[in-house]
DNA sequence: TAGCCGTGGGT
DNA sequence: TACCCAAGGCT
């Protein structure tokens, strides 16, 4: 019966599986990349990004010698900068230490910054050819109904492990073999209306003989986010205006942005830029006529971005540091900006 | 360990 | 529109 499905399962692969730049080639540079990329991210997002990343840097040893701020640049509007900011440093760690060879071993490559168990097994199995099984979302929801499984349990979890270890060392290619899983949970077995009929397992899947697939695993409630008012200044002296570098340990961490933030309850967005910009860099600005508005999701919250400009009152100064500049509209390019700053930028700077 | 971390696709 | 969620990792 595992055989079976094995066989079933490359034979299913073979015919369904999408193009992706990153599909035929073995180099593990260009798909350790791809995998990080690919984190939280759909591969439809992904390409135009992966295509533009190896284009621009072309060896491991090109990211190991780049500025981060370049690096950021092309990660721009990819979200969870931290991948970008975690990649390079492991790319220079890789160059120093294990000589611009990426380590064969998975604990070795494990214990890079930036890659955790699923990156290390897809790596290890697609380009090495070892068998370490992957377990992302979409495995997870093709084994939770191919198993009956309904909730997140260690005990299911390590079923789930065996029967994926199980068949990895039976399948020839386990680079494939784990692509193919995710490709099975990706365009088959689809969290809202899978297509049992095209699934090369189903005859042995428990969630599809009990008819309803739709139920496994169950969906878990998540939180509410909340909202904020957050208003941001344009100051400019002449012809140019002022942006500053956020602490690379913080949200949004390495990437440029224009001084302000939230709101106070009943507090006024002109008085709330004010004291902000005053907190933050010391200075008092004259608040002028509104630039942009624009509302935005992150992960945990949403913002409603209102964006003035201003201009520093008579006997303030700010001086450009390491981490802020004064720029002309054309240097935005330059520099990485978050999308509600260049969404804003969009509205102001034309 | 559960919360944090971005953005766009899909519905 | 509003909401869920995606080829996860870190702390």
């Amino acid at each position: 019966m595992y055989n079976t499905n094995i066989n079933e399962i490359s034979r299913w692969f073979t015919k369904n599986k999408r193009q992706m730049p990153w599909r035929d080639t073995k180099d593990p540079y260009k798909i350790w990349l791809s995998e990080t990329m690919l984190q939280q991210t759909q591969v439809k997002t992904v390409i135009p990004y992966y295509k533009k990343w190896v284009s621009n840097y072309p060896t491991i040893l090109d990211v190991a010698s780049a500025e981060e701020n370049s690096l950021l640049k092309a990660w721009e509007g990819l979200g969870y900068y931290r991948r970008c900011r975690n990649f390079h440093k492991a790319s220079i760690i890789v160059t120093d230490s294990y000589n611009g060879r990426i380590p064969d071993n998975y604990d070795t490559f494990k214990s890079l910054p930036g890659v955790g168990d699923y990156t290390a097994s897809a790596v290890m199995s697609i380009v090495f050819g070892l068998p370490y099984s992957v377990l992302d979302a979409n495995v997870w929801r093709v084994m939770c109904r191919y198993l009956g499984i309904k909730n997140i349990t260690v005990n299911n979890k390590n079923r789930i492990r065996t029967q994926l270890n199980h068949w990895i060392k039976q399948s020839k290619n386990p680079g494939d073999f784990n692509q193919a899983m995710m490709e099975i949970g990706s365009q088959a077995c689809s969290i809202k209306k899978p297509k049992c009929n095209n699934c090369p397992i189903n005859q042995s899947c428990k969630a599809f003989q009990f008819g309803e697939p739709e139920a496994y695993p169950k969906p878990v409630k998540k939180k509410g986010i909340p909202t904020y008012d957050v208003s941001v200044g344009i100051i400019w002296d002449k012809d140019k205006f002022f942006i500053q570098k956020r602490e690379k340990q913080n949200h949004l961490g390495g990437l440029w942005e224009l001084p302000g933030g939230k709101r106070k309850v009943n507090e006024k967005l002109e008085k709330t830029l004010q004291r902000e910009i005053n907190e933050e860099c010391g200075v008092k600005v004259k608040v002028g006529d509104r630039a942009g508005f624009v509302k935005h999701q992150y992960s945990h919250f949403k913002i409603k971005l209102t964006a003035f400009h201003c201009s520093l009152k008579n006997g303030s100064t700010m001086p450009a540091t390491k981490s802020s500049n004064w720029i002309i509209p054309g240097d935005v390019d330059l520099y990485p900006f978050p999308k509600a700053t260049l969404k804003i930028f969009d509205q102001a700077l034309t």
